[in-house]
DNA sequence: CCATTAAATGCACTTCTGTTGCACCATCTA
DNA sequence: TAGATGGTGCAACAGAAGTGCATTTAATGG
């Protein structure tokens, strides 16, 4: 049993080819992935298995979605500290509008709102567009 | 010439008589409203139309477009202190998962957030989701 | 006031993402 | 080995975004 194998039973994914190869494809990159970004990819790929991976993935807790303004939802691994479902333990979001990347600043944390009255928070959703540091030095 | 004519006018914007009825609609709501929704609210309206004006409005700085996380673009009227353009002065918003509306909280601003070197922040987006105060209520 | 020009609108159509239903295949278990 | 469960592939659809072009409407200059 291969690590990313034993990753995903951990999180009680059953680890079949597909998905291994998902797996490690979205470990290779350090920006968040779009599903047609996976899908071109692989040659031989099939959109309905994508979605709905990227869907089992999320439900378990292996990747986060992102939502960075393109309307194009977009995916990351999460990291070991990543606590997705925790309200406290949110991180943000970068969108680089000159190459389209979107990376997870994992060490930045999203601040602590205060709420007017009688609004109740369950997700919070916090995305910088700009310039990456990639495309700066240019 | 009437005050939304005045309005219009005064960001180089034709006030022509569908403008005129977009932006009375958008006044009338407190919510941020999609394309759909305007163009349900009047009988004869053509998407296109709607389309070119929201994206004509949102350059003149009449109104400001939203990412609340439902992929879905929301436009919501800029208020007389909306400096959507400049970084220090953006509000967020918040979107309720039960009645499904998107809201500006003109008076909560998002603070200041540290990138990592090399990273140029232009736009901020921040979206907290959950329940409404009117939700909340019942 | 009319003619010219520029802007706004309406219609048709395309593209792309997201989504679902159904059939088939793989895997696990009794 | 048979049956159940879950994963995959194919086809099709929905909805939003966007474009090209013809037509109407509004502004401007003579």
């Amino acid at each position: 049993m291969t690590e990313v194998e034993k990753t995903l039973d951990n999180k009680s994914v059953r680890p079949t080819a597909m998905r291994i190869l998902i797996y490690k494809f979205m470990a290779s990159k350090n920006t968040a992935v779009a599903l047609t970004d996976i899908e071109n990819a692989f040659d031989k790929a099939e959109r309905t298995t994508l979605y709905r991976t990227l869907k089992t993935f999320e439900e378990k807790g292996i990747v986060h979605q992102i939502d960075d303004g393109t309307n194009i939802s977009k995916f990351a691994l999460c990291e070991p500290g990543c606590n997705c479902e925790i309200d406290q333990d949110l991180h943000l979001h970068f969108h680089c509008g000159q190459c389209d990347k979107t990376v997870c600043l994992t060490e930045h944390k999203i601040p602590q709102i205060n709420l007017p009255q009688g609004y109740i928070a369950e997700d919070v959703n916090l995305v910088i567009k700009g310039i990456c540091d990639s495309c700066n030095d240019h």
